[in-house]
DNA sequence: GTGAAAGCGCTAACAG
DNA sequence: CTGTTAGCGCTTTCAC
């Protein structure tokens, strides 16, 4: 910088400004200092600006996995929505233990003004934790009662009764749930026990007998493991004419499983997933599923965390809890006509 | 850290000597910094440290999309190649358009020590940016020859060629090819480009004709993109017993558009994808496909990086090129045996 | 409109 | 083993 001002005869101070697109910069000597940049190939020191200011420009993101394709779906809108705010997005990957997640929790992740945190193996036996943090945090997708954090999320509750519901609708009365978190103890607010609850509402609302054998733990929520799920239940013997899986990811394990068993769907077995992943769109049959607002939960994530970061850690606000809308999507697997023009395959009856 | 130093009665040096774990310091002294660390909840200053040493600690990863699964599961493997070695990844999106890829190369990404880029729309005729590039750069997924960047990639044209040659060995003589670049002009050596030419390869190898209404111009390579083209290729008429699609997410809609005309996979119709990504092992059929090497190529790419971020810019080293191992996978969509025991559905035949 | 000087938090160099 | 000093590149006063 001191060399842009020497190469453009003015003070650094007059570099800075132009940088910075500052007002009341003479047009000449802004041009000049323009020229002298590209002549000295001068970038900014972004780490110096940082010092300077308190701010990195940068914010956090931790989830559990991105090659679950919900998550790298998440991280695709949060750094869209970063980008239009100027920020740059570090990705870190915390799922694979508890500890990690921990870690990742107590200390943020360096180099950043501020964290949007996923948390998988974290409950509500953690959420002590949240009071010693000193970052600006927004935890997404599950809810840690009492916290003093800011959270966006969904109603679980409600959208897995959707789900039950629109099963329901379809004339489904022995429907499975996969995906109930293994170890499940009272008071825990997972996606997956919120989830489960809902699952039990609706099946009371539709006046369907709830069945402890339809309620299968699974953990993780990946395709191998929905298509395990999915065989066990075949090979328990118990009846069952619809399967709601708790993620699409799971339901894609299932789909396959029950193809390969020769079940057809939607008629022998109707499936609705959870997410509205795009895979979904275009498997056979194509799955139905619970948009869970991934755009707009990344959209105002963003926009809670800038708030919290331009707050500074003077005033202490109060926690807030945004809850983003869902939609069912019907598709093939619970009876939905295919969608015009892309994924109707030419031929089709 | 000041604040530290007066707490725990020693100089700022001290402070610093313990928190980058130092050597030579006494253990009574460590342990007092380290109460005082806790009690004032200090914690480092990373644009400053970054500042000082010229480092951030943060390499740059820019990819076309991450819904794109493919590259989700490479930013997957890159953050943990970085990880292990205590660094960041800022992971950006460029592949919107070109004006975005070309800005992400010309500067890097901000706070960065290095970038990993995957470019989806810079070609040959962009190569002349690279010698303006004053930063570490490691180019993934594509040869721009000529350039002075190093490049990590994969034989894409052997890789192509025994793709088909794995369909030839079926018994298939008609074999389509999905995802050909629609502005196809000699001298381009993207991907789609490079995989064309091993399909011919494969074909002229395998002794079999080369019919132009076989090859199949598809942009961009998402499933809907690849349904498309499989039900223009199944409404134009043309005779084909095998789909070779370029990339794993064309083969998923080409599964699907197949299934819903009702051809029969992989008895009427084989298919095979290329990148080997985890949804392929789900599908049904399960998808055939080239498994292109992607932990590899994120392991080698950052390490690659990293040594080009110690040597600095002061010597000029020459660009080295690293091509990952690749292997075919068979599996039901070329008429392989379902795995055991994950994916094969309790009950199947 | 522009310049001069101070200082953000840290580490390297050197001294003790 | 520990302390002192200087300076990384930038922005922010405050003068002019």
């Amino acid at each position: 910088m001191r060399d842009v001002a020497v190469v453009a005869r003015v003070s650094i101070k007059t570099v800075s400004n132009v940088v910075n697109n500052h007002p009341h910069v003479h047009p000449t000597t802004r041009s000049r200092v323009e020229k002298a940049i590209t002549e000295l190939g001068y970038r900014p020191n972004f780490s110096a600006r940082g010092l300077r200011s308190g701010r990195t420009g940068v914010i956090g993101l931790a989830v559990p996995e991105l090659r679950q394709n919900y998550f790298a779906e998440l991280a695709d809108a949060v750094i869209a929505a970063a980008e239009k705010r100027s920020l740059s997005v570090i990705v870190g990957q915390a799922g694979r233990d508890r500890q990690h997640e921990i870690n990742v929790l107590a200390n943020g992740l360096r180099q950043t003004d501020g964290l949007l945190f996923s948390p998988e193996r974290l409950g509500t036996e953690d959420s002590a934790m949240l009071d010693d943090i000193d970052y600006p945090l927004v935890l997404l997708g599950e809810r840690i009662f009492g916290g003093p954090t800011d959270h966006v999320t969904m109603d679980n509750i409600t959208a897995a009764r959707a789900a039950v519901q629109h099963l329901a609708e379809k004339g489904r009365t022995r429907i499975a749930v996969l995906g109930a978190h293994p170890d499940r103890r009272e008071g825990q607010l997972r996606a997956a026990d919120l989830r489960v609850r809902g699952y039990r509402e609706g099946l009371a609302l539709a006046e369907l007998p709830h069945d402890r054998q339809l309620e299968r733990a699974v953990a993780p929520w990946h395709q191998e493991d929905g298509a395990r799920a999915t065989n066990e239940l075949l090979e328990s013997g118990v009846e069952f004419d619809a399967i709601f899986a708790l993620n699409d990811t799971l339901a894609l394990g299932a789909l396959r499983a029950l193809g390969r068993s020769g079940r057809h769907i939607p008629d022998d077995v109707a499936v609705i997933g959870f997410d509205n992943i795009t895979d979904g769109r275009f498997t056979l049959p194509s799955l139905s599923t619970v948009d869970a607002g991934r755009d707009e939960i990344a959209e105002t994530a963003v926009a809670m965390l800038v708030e919290r970061i331009d707050w500074g850690s003077g005033v202490r606000r109060p926690p807030r809890l945004h809850k983003a809308h869902f939609d069912i999507i019907e598709r093939e697997s619970t009876g939905g006509a295919p969608a015009r023009p892309i994924d109707l395959g030419a031929g089709a009856k």
